[in-house]
DNA sequence: GCAATTGATGTAATAACATTACATTCATAT
DNA sequence: ATATGAATGTAATGTTATTACATCAATTGC
């Protein structure tokens, strides 16, 4: 998935998210976008669905937020697991994969045939600058 | 921390809780407390708050919603890291705390000098009996 | 005893996050 | 050219959570 083949709505809100410091929650990338002819709450969310859907774009459970993905030019789905880090005073997000930890999961969801779909990992906390 | 230095409020979302199949919302709590006087959302807020802290309950950040913990007798903070599996089908959750994956996530946290705070696994798909 | 403090409660209003419903437009594949 | 599926526009509504302010209850220090 290239950032190509984008319609306008979701490479608008790609933009926004690619562009900025830290998470932002839906209604803030519907401000940002006011002025590129954007309404509702609904145009925001149905572009994020997709760059979801396209690994370009992550969701922070833990924050009602949304970041880009750090390596988009790559398939982020296909990295396995991707844990976060939060801080919770800059809002600065770290994104990783941990191959032991997924692993891990992987045995205890098999051993009980608990059939795994969208894993969360978010680690809230100050990170190395803020602390 | 046992239940019985519970106040009222505290209580009676407890008990809500405890007594409950599945995970609950704040709101389907409140609805559940109506008859014993609850008559606002931010009662069960507050309760709840509490509960979380004492360890008496956890709160699921991928579906917004509570459960009592698995152990209320113990401290469930004591036991490190909890995960759940969360049945999209059914609502059931499973709780489970695993060394491995807190001394991988620690260890991540700490080549970073990022401060841990709260953190959060959650593996959202279907259970053995949905299967 | 009785202020002073602290924690819990009651209530209303509002903020923040997300979805449903329905009409329309666009892309593209026959 | 037209049928199809995907994307869009818009309004309304639903769901989750917090702010603000008044009151009440338990505890502490004097």
């Amino acid at each position: 998935m290239t950032t190509q083949q984008l319609t306008r709505n979701q490479g608008l809100v790609f933009d926004v998210l690619s562009h900025s410091d830290g998470p932002l929650s839906a209604y803030s990338i519907l401000d940002k976008l006011r002025d590129s002819g954007f309404r509702a709450p609904l145009q925001v969310y149905r572009a994020l669905d997709k760059l979801l859907e396209f690994g370009l774009v992550h969701r922070l459970e833990s924050i009602n937020a949304f970041v880009a993905c750090a390596h988009p030019e790559e398939d982020c789905h296909a990295h396995g697991l991707t844990a976060f880090t939060i801080c919770e005073t800059c809002g600065k997000v770290t994104e990783f994969h941990d191959h032991v930890i997924e692993d891990r999961l992987k045995g205890f969801a098999r051993d009980r045939n608990f059939k795994t779909g969208k894993t969360t990992i978010e680690i809230r906390g100050t990170c190395a600058g803020c602390a």
